[in-house]
DNA sequence: ATGGCTAATCTCATTAGA
């Protein structure tokens, strides 16, 4: 069983390299964000055809996240994290897909900080864990799929001074992140490559993509009971060299079924 | 300190991303 996740960066804009990816690399669950495209804009005709079944939840402009499961129908779980209900962002989907919780999360960036998006940045991955936590307790195999918008350490970036000032970086930022981790999840691609450079996002300024200038930033973490059953990891950069694509590369995990 | 790329929006300029 292959479990992805992929920053699509407008899902209508980049439908053309969705269905190719979805072709090739053959993902049996599929994690999205960055929609942005609102509920009725979701290209769902395309994706069924291309023989997914799909939860999502859209926005206007930005954000937005889906769950795709291959020749099957996500089992819709949850619309958006608990514990603050004046947050109308579209950053959290959850679904069962043959006996597994997915959840698809887009944390805030968090820029510029300090300031109200930091602010609204570190709330959010309060809110997260509490819920990573509550979830953790069910017993019920996870997966955590996602943009995080965490760096978790410093070998996790190429070698800057830029960043030093960014939310992605920051201390608090990666307390979250080890917080979440330090509950028993397991950050599968730095276990699958313990000592690789590991880059999931390339910003489209400055020739980063060209130059290798690449961040760490889009996780999939599991819970204990899957632990056993991963057997590989992956991050699919021909797709981020391709024309028009995502500034963001798919990442996956295969497990035994 | 700024700009650098890209996308969406009641654009031809602004906001947001990271």
């Amino acid at each position: 069983m292959k479990i992805a996740t992929f920053n699509i960066n407008g899902v209508n804009k980049r439908l053309d390299i969705l269905l190719t990816w979805l072709g090739t690399a053959e993902p049996d669950v599929v994690c999205l964000q960055e929609l942005k495209a609102t509920d009725g804009q979701f290209p769902r005709a395309a994706i069924e055809a291309a023989g997914y079944g799909a939860v999502w939840r859209g926005q206007a402009a930005w954000n937005g996240v889906a769950i795709l499961a291959r020749d099957r129908e996500p089992v819709l779980t949850r619309t958006g994290l608990p514990g603050d209900s004046s947050d109308t962002q579209s950053r959290y989907i959850e679904a069962a897909v043959n006996g597994i919780l997915i959840a698809s999360l887009y944390a805030p960036n968090g820029n510029p900080q300090p300031g109200p998006k930091f602010d609204y940045k570190l709330a959010w991955h309060l809110r997260f864990n509490q819920h990573a936590a509550a979830l953790l307790e069910t017993g019920v195999p996870v997966v955590l799929a996602g943009d995080y918008n965490v760096v978790p350490e410093p070998r996790d970036i190429y070698p800057t001074r830029s960043y030093d000032d960014n939310a992605l970086v920051q201390p608090e930022s990666r307390a979250a992140f080890r917080s979440l981790v330090d509950q028993g999840w397991l950050d599968a691609l730095r276990k699958i490559h313990p000592k690789e450079e590991l880059f999931t996002f390339w910003d489209y300024r400055r020739n980063r993509w060209q130059r290798d200038a690449g961040l760490r930033l889009d996780h999939i973490l599991l819970s204990r009971k899957l632990r056993r059953r991963l057997t590989g990891a992956g991050i699919d950069r021909e797709i981020r060299a391709l024309e028009g694509s995502s500034d963001h590369a798919p990442v996956w995990v295969s497990m035994r079924d």
